[in-house]
DNA sequence: TGCCAGGGCTGGG
DNA sequence: CCCAGCCATGGC
């Protein structure tokens, strides 16, 4: 690229930034006068939504961009991955609603780190929780003047170091123990995170419940949020009544026909539809015949 | 106020 | 395999 710059236009169509920052697969991204506030890695970053693109800021100069535009996904052809869907009334439904959502493509251990603390939060109180982990465990980084300060997500060797009592006092209850213990075995090499991308997704999904706090739900949100196994189809309280009522209306199946049929129906993209149903039950405003429990 | 939340784990049928 | 109960906390 060229010099140094704390400033970016990112060129993409098809592209939903709000969409994208409040679906529920990133915790810490703010709305302030008409932009999203965030951190990526060890960076503040500053997006605005353009009709052709996106407008990026940052607090310290890049020289290349690529670590934003691989955290956005921003070069992926979304057309080709809407064709995928199944053509159904609720995926044609969803897409209609948030066409442009895209998933993003997260560092693995904010990720694992991050869905272990949702289990049955809102997404208000995760977005809660994470800030305060940030604010007490992460490395300061460099934010614009008046932006107080910024922390990066702290990582699994500080949380390591951190007692139950300390990670309690962050509001997270029960998941303490949970994130603590996780962050102790990837801090002591005892899971390698990283090598979970070079392996088939069966072998990486293993892995990963096999820490405290990982189910299958959570471990496929890793799965698919952080390393990209877009077949992964996470199951939380509103995607499963939502199929319930969408594809099942008559009589509920079993656990396992229903595990079977999330698997196969959606294609090879499963996640992805997943993530437009999610956000389609979650946002609509009439909820009548959609609504969890 | 009570219900519920992007669940997981344990212990019973 | 299936299910109920429990875990802690706060938004609505």
């Amino acid at each position: 690229m060229h010099a140094a710059a704390t400033a970016c236009f990112i060129a993409t169509r098809d592209y939903d930034l709000g969409a994208t920052l409040t679906c529920g697969q990133a915790f810490r991204w703010s709305f302030r006068d008409g932009a999203w506030e965030g951190v990526v890695g060890s960076r503040w970053v500053r997006l605005r939504q353009r009709a052709d693109g996106i407008d990026a800021e940052t607090a310290a100069p890049s020289a290349s961009w690529s670590w934003l535009t691989d955290y956005l996904q921003s070069e992926l052809d979304l057309g080709s991955i809407l064709r995928t869907f199944p053509e159904d009334e609720p995926m044609r439904a969803s897409v209609a609603a948030c066409r442009g959502l895209r998933l993003l493509r997260q560092e693995p251990w904010e990720c694992l780190a991050s869905f272990i603390l949702s289990s049955t939060k809102q997404i208000v109180q995760i977005e809660q929780i994470v800030a305060l982990l940030c604010s007490r465990f992460g490395e300061p980084i460099e934010a614009p003047a008046g932006f107080g300060l910024v922390h990066a997500f702290p990582t699994a060797a500080r949380l390591a170091m951190a007692s139950e009592a300390e990670l309690r006092a962050c509001k997270m209850g029960f998941r303490a123990p949970n994130l603590l213990a996780t962050a102790r075995r990837v801090a002591n090499g005892e899971l390698d995170l990283r090598s979970l991308q070079a392996r088939p997704a069966a072998e990486a999904r293993d892995a990963l419940v096999a820490l405290p706090g990982v189910g299958e739900k959570i471990a496929n949100c890793v799965l698919l949020f952080a390393y990209g196994f877009q077949e992964a189809f996470p199951v939380d309280v509103w995607v499963g009544k939502a199929i319930h009522q969408l594809y099942f209306p008559k009589r509920r199946p079993t656990p396992q026909r229903f595990k079977r049929f999330v698997e196969t129906y959606f294609g090879p993209n499963a996640g992805y539809a997943q993530q437009y149903l999610f956000h389609f039950v979650r946002t609509r405003r009439d909820k009548v015949g959609v609504t969890p429990k």
